[in-house]
DNA sequence: CGATTAATTGAGTTATGTCAAAGACCGTGG
DNA sequence: CCACGGTCTTTGACATAACTCAATTAATCG
C-alpha cells in the first residue's frame, strides 16, 4: 500500500548523485524533482506486482527494496536489492502497455520519488538523458544477471554464496566499530538461498561452517555480519 | 575478421522488419541504412571480442551470431544467438568508453548492416526512436536472463532442456517437409549444455533419451530435429 | 510470556558432475 | 573415390554435491 505524501519535497541537490539523473544541471533537477511525487512504502509493502501494468518509475531516497519473480507454481527468485539512488521500474520509461516484470517490495520503510502519466513522458521529454541513463542502468543490470548466470552454471553453491555476500558487502555493507561489516538491510537465510539458486538447509549449512570457521559472526536472525571478507574472497576465487 | 563491402547496398524496405529499426518512415530508413555498411563475416569469425571498445552498432541481415561469455579459467556461457532483425552491440548506442560485455562470432556465414562512430552518433541524433528500441531490446533480453535465472536455479536440467529447445523452435525453426521442425543454424550439444548451465554428457544422455522415445530425430552433428514438440511442453511444464 | 516465524541440523536419496574411452560423422587431401 | 584425422557425440562407471523430508531449536513480536 504505497502511500503519497505531496508535502514532502526531496532535496534537489542530493538528487545529483543518482546514475538516474546524472548529467542534468541544477535547475533541470528542481525541474525533475518537482514533477514527481514522494512514495513512502512501509516494510513488506508491495511497491508493484509482477505482470502489472508498468505506469510509473521510481528512485529509492530511503530504504531498501526487493525484486523478485514468482513463478506459476510460487516459487521464487531475488532478482536484485535496490538501495538509495537506484531506480526500480524504469520499464515504464518505455510508455504504457508494457508489463512489469517482476515484483517489488520494501524491505524496511523506505521513501521513494515517484514520476507517473503525463509528468513522467514530460520529464523524460524535456531532459532526454535521463533515457539513456535508464539505458545504462539496464545494461549494467544486464551484465550483472549474465555474471550470476554463468556462475550459477558453472560454480557450485559455497562459491556462488560468497561471491553473493561479497556482492552485497559492496552494495550495502556498513563497518561496525569492531571491524566487521554488516550487511545493512534484514536479509533471511530464505533470500540468500534464492539469490544464489539454492536451498534455504543448503544455504543455512555453509553459513553455519562459516560462523565456526570465524568468517561470520553470529547475528541476529535476517542479519550478515562478515568478520573476514578476505576469506570470502579465497573461496569466490577458488 | 570481418570484410567490409562498400558496394552492397541492402534494401531499406526490408529494415522495417527489424524492431530496432521500428517507427521509422520509409525516408528515415533509406537515412539509416546509407549511414551504414554492410558486414560480412565468415562462419566461425569473431565480429567483437568481450572486453573490446563497444564502437559498433549491428544489425544481423543474413545469418546467425552467438553471443557468449567466457570466465578468466576459460569456461563458456552461451548467452543467446542472434539472427536476421536481430542487433548485436546495442551497448555502442552509450557512447564510447563502454566495453563489449560479451563475445560475439557467426556460427554460419552472416551479413550485417554495421554502423560506428560519427555515423552511429549521427543516426541516433536524427532518429532518437532508436534508442528507445534498442532499450525495449534490451529490457527483453533482461527479462529473458531472468527468466532462465530463475529456472537454472529451480528447475532441473531435463526441464530447462525442454524450455531451451521450445524457445530455440520459436526463433530459428523451419517445418521440414516430413512435419519435423529443425533448428536452422549448427547447434552443438556443447553450445546446449552452455546455455542449459549443465555440462555436455548429461545433456547429451538428455538428447539420446529424447530420440529414443522419438520425441528427436536423428540429425547430423550440431543439427537438432524435434519431432514431437507437444511432449517437450509436456515436459517443460512438468 | 506465548505464538509465530526463522534457522539449524540430521538422515537418506538422487540428480548431476567427473573421468574416461569408444564410436560416429565429416571435411580434406591424397 | 576412398582413407585419414580431427571433431563431435555417445555411453559407462563412479563419486558426490545438493536436494528432500522432517524434526528441533532459537529468535522476535505482540
Amino acid at each position: 500500500m504505497p502511500h503519497t505524501s505531496p508535502g514532502f519535497r526531496p532535496d534537489p541537490a542530493a538528487l545529483a548523485a543518482a546514475p538516474l539523473l546524472a548529467g542534468l544541471d541544477p535547475p533541470a533537477l528542481h525541474d525533475v524533482a518537482a514533477a514527481g511525487h514522494t512514495t513512502r512504502l512501509a516494510k513488506d509493502a508491495t511497491l508493484f506486482e509482477q505482470g502489472a501494468p508498468a505506469t510509473a518509475l521510481h528512485l529509492v531516497l530511503h530504504g531498501r527494496l526487493k525484486v523478485l519473480q514468482t513463478t506459476s507454481e510460487g516459487q521464487q527468485t531475488v532478482l536484485r536489492f535496490a538501495g538509495p539512488n537506484e531506480p526500480a521500474g524504469v520499464l515504464a520509461l518505455l510508455g504504457p502497455g508494457q508489463a512489469y516484470p517482476a515484483t517489488v517490495v520494501a524491505v524496511v520503510d523506505s521513501v521513494l520519488l515517484s514520476w507517473e502519466g503525463a509528468a513522467l513522458r514530460g520529464v523524460v521529454e524535456r531532459h532526454p538523458a535521463i533515457m539513456a541513463n535508464a539505458m545504462r542502468a539496464m545494461s549494467g543490470r544486464t551484465q550483472d544477471v549474465h555474471a550470476r548466470l554463468r556462475e550459477i552454471g558453472t560454480e557450485r553453491v559455497e562459491r556462488r554464496l560468497a561471491m553473493t555476500l561479497l556482492r552485497l558487502m559492496r552494495q550495502a555493507g556498513v563497518r561496525e566499530p569492531d571491524g566487521t561489516v554488516r550487511i545493512d538491510f534484514p536479509l533471511a537465510r530464505q533470500d540468500l538461498a534464492e539469490m544464489v539458486g539454492t536451498t534455504l538447509p543448503t544455504a543455512s549449512r555453509i553459513l553455519s561452517a562459516w560462523e565456526a570457521q570465524g568468517i561470520l559472526a553470529e547475528a541476529g536472525r535476517r542479519q550478515v555480519l562478515v568478520r573476514d571478507p578476505h576469506a570470502l574472497v579465497r573461496i569466490a576465487e577458488g
